[in-house]
RNA sequence: CCAGAUAGUUGGAUGACUGCUUUACUUGUAAAGAGGAAAGUCCGGGCUCCAUAAGACAAUGGUGCCGGGUAAUACCCGGCGGGGGCGACCCCAGGGAAAGUGCCGCAGAAAACAAACCGCCUUAAUUGAAAUUUAUAAGGUAAGGGUGAAAAGGUGAGGUAAGAGCUCACCGCUUUUUUGGCAACAAAAAAGGCUUGGUAAACCCCACCAGGAGCAAGAUCAAAUAGAGUUACAAUAGUUAGUCUUGGCUGUAACUGGGUUGAUCGCAUGAUUCGUGCGGUAACGCUCGAACUAGAUGAAUAGUCAUCGAUUUUUAUUAAAUCACAGAACCCGGCUUAUAGAUUAUCUGGCAAU
């Protein structure tokens, strides 16, 4: 299992926020097409109203793995995607956390 | 044993599977991988650049008992003075108020070139039979009362019409001398006869210190091309974080080739860590030996599970829930603030026993 490729410039990150967008309880996602790559990408963001620096790092780790386990093999190539972390990722329990988001992939590519 | 004081230490442990960053090489393996505060960014340095201009004066900002430590400090250590605590011990922004200016709410007569509300005392005249009575005027006085954070030395005695450093004793203060101490300062003696209320985290005065901006500093390479740089010549007008002097810059010609983006370096061998010995009351310094201990850049240091540990609750050898504060970003030395629980040493007061 190899780790996807993340988003870097702030550019991806503007664009993702015009794209495709889905409300769940531990995160959102958000997803855009870029036609020129052949890759799956991953941005995250976790913003300071969820906590203090601990809390937003253990966030982002979590949702890492999520991405790792669950989108590199269920998601579409050449989508880019941007998980924003809520309070909720912290506690939720990880196998909870993976159903969320195999729906929440199914319901942004209807 | 109980209640405290001071200085510290630690900051959950082990394993399995699956990953991340860096380094090394045999290229798929091995090794290493958050803190005591990594935080706040309040001080001080290293390092880098700014045409790293030089000197004098001024301005601005900071520091403020004395001695020592340090690369340096507003930090640390030792001492002095003042204050608090039965004590171990703790706290102090601790120069100058007779250089000048300002301020001192309310209360109070008066908050500073001293003053006199209630009082106390003397004299004069008036009333009255008289008096140590009553009221009025002139003067003396600050003991007592009351106000306040603070009222122009304090307590006691003498003295006086009543009083007053008016006089005396003790204490305090000021000045001088002597002794001890590197010094801050302490002690003693003599004289003065009390003259100068507080506030300088109000302006200010005195002494000492300080150029500015920061690793997004800055350097190299690649693509890409000037508004920049270097050298020579001319001029003394302007300009150069306040003024003056010296120096530099602005013009013309020739030559060299930027911003921006990406990559690499800067970037971890250092005022380093550990130990031995020596010097010093201590902070700390020196000698010798050993070790290499995070280096990311939308940003690694983890995710899940199991067992143990601790805490809380409960139906109590069981079950459930929870795991302090908090996440490196160029690097060090301090300060400040946050911090569950566990634990070590020394000391103080009290109780009990011997």
């Amino acid at each position: 299992m190899k780790s996807l490729v993340t988003l870097k410039s702030s550019k991806d990150f503007l664009e993702a926020k015009k794209g495709l967008f889905y409300r769940s309880r531990s995160f959102l996602l958000q997803a855009f097409e870029v036609k020129n790559s052949n890759e799956i990408k991953v941005g995250y963001t976790v913003s300071k109203q969820n906590g203090n620096a601990v809390v937003r790092n253990k966030i982002k780790r979590r949702l890492r793995v999520l991405a790792n386990t669950v989108l590199a093999n269920y998601g579409i190539k050449k989508w880019n995607y941007v998980i924003i972390g809520k309070k909720n990722a912290m506690v939720e329990d990880f196998e909870k956390l993976e159903n969320e988001m195999l729906t929440a992939l199914k319901k942004i590519h209807r």
